[in-house]
DNA sequence: TCTTATAAACACCGACCTGTGTACTTAACG
DNA sequence: CGTTAAGTACACAGGTCGGTGTTTATAAGA
């Protein structure tokens, strides 16, 4: 443990097999779904022999929980520090996404798995929990009447966008961020303006944020 | 084929067995979800030989396709038709589902597919695209100014209440349908009414509509 | 009745799956 | 150096999967 690492360039195999195993996951994961990729893949493709791999991880089902908890620690969470925005314009950063987003890895989880019970789902569960208590939280530095319901739309949009690009093959979190526009001004009783007609498109700075 | 279906009590094993397996199918795909749902077991529960099956579906795959495109012939369509409602009830009405509905078929099977070149994921997008555009055929007839966009977003919203009540395991669709009355409102200019404040809750009567 | 399509029964194949047992090698650290 | 933990290589068990071959039974239509 006293090497640390050793530098940017991961060695390709030896010492670091563990997370080796959980970046060939999050790839693999993603590209082929969890049900569709073997444990003989995955291992050859992190470089790491199947032995080994079961020694980190006592099971496929305990290796993917612990794929959603390691799930890229900076995603989405990282827009709601963002000090140089206001509350509403962390709201709509949210659904600033790259234009070809795979599905959220929590609701292909939750699908695939198909058991409530699985450790992942139920990490599922609680992630999802948390974003929707960050947005409210947001919600109510934003002033809106009703945090706690717009938190909770707003992550219901953030799925509905995941779900709906995933069946369509096209890009929907355009149309979310429409309705999250209207939705948030209608929540947040306005100082002075009027509560916008309809062209409402989240035309706020070009925010390079990810995740879901 | 002229004693046809032989009455409402069908008869357990015998001439009917492509209904029986595209039957188990409904139930098990549901349940289980489709890569869990082998076909041995299939056709145990629509008691048809194994046999049999593959010789009214070439493949497994080619079952699946074909229990999308049977399934439940008059779920959501039925509300469209509904010439009681005014065109914006009948939006409203879409968000009227049984507290306890199953996910969404046609997303589970994109996401459990996770191929868009399969004939089901096919399939899924052409349901899909079929109901948004119901949807803003609805939209215009109740006069909204841009029907194929409010379309669009209350699609996005029937897929996010899917996915999201899959994932948190408890039913998100009241919170789509009270975003659905806000951006229906949005959308539609008012003749005389102001645009509604925030306790915006979908008060129509109460209508038995299921699917999604 | 005879004919023919439909289905049942049931063993079976090859591929793939998760997970393990065993013996060998390598790297870190004293 | 030697010790020890970490990793490799590789075969293999036990199970499930989708799909097939073969033979026999049965019900419908002529």
């Amino acid at each position: 443990m006293t090497e640390l690492e050793k530098g940017p360039q991961g060695q390709r195999r030896g010492r670091g097999a563990r997370e080796r195993v959980l970046g060939a996951s999050q790839q693999l994961f993603r590209d082929q779904g969890i049900n569709r990729t073997g444990m003989d893949q995955l291992c050859a493709v992190a470089q790491v022999s199947k032995r080994t791999a079961y020694q980190h991880f006592a099971s496929k089902d305990e290796l993917v929980a612990e794929y959603l908890r390691r799930f890229d620690p900076d995603v989405m969470p990282g827009v709601f520090d963002r000090t140089d925005l206001t509350p509403r314009e962390r709201l709509l950063a949210t659904f600033e996404l790259p234009a070809s987003t795979p599905l959220c890895p929590y609701i292909a989880a939750a699908v695939e798995l198909h058991d409530p019970q699985h450790p992942a789902s139920q990490y599922a569960r609680d992630y999802k929990t948390a974003i929707a208590a960050r947005l409210t939280e947001t919600a109510r530095e934003a002033g809106a009447t009703n945090p706690e319901q717009l938190g909770e739309q707003l992550a219901l949009l953030l799925d509905g966008a995941s779900a709906r690009t995933q069946v369509l093959n096209s890009d929907s979190v355009p149309t979310a961020a429409a309705i999250a526009a209207v939705i948030i001004d209608n929540a947040i009783p306005a100082p002075s303006a009027q509560p916008t007609g309809e062209r409402v498109t989240t035309g706020s700075a070009p925010v390079p944020v990810r995740g879901q």
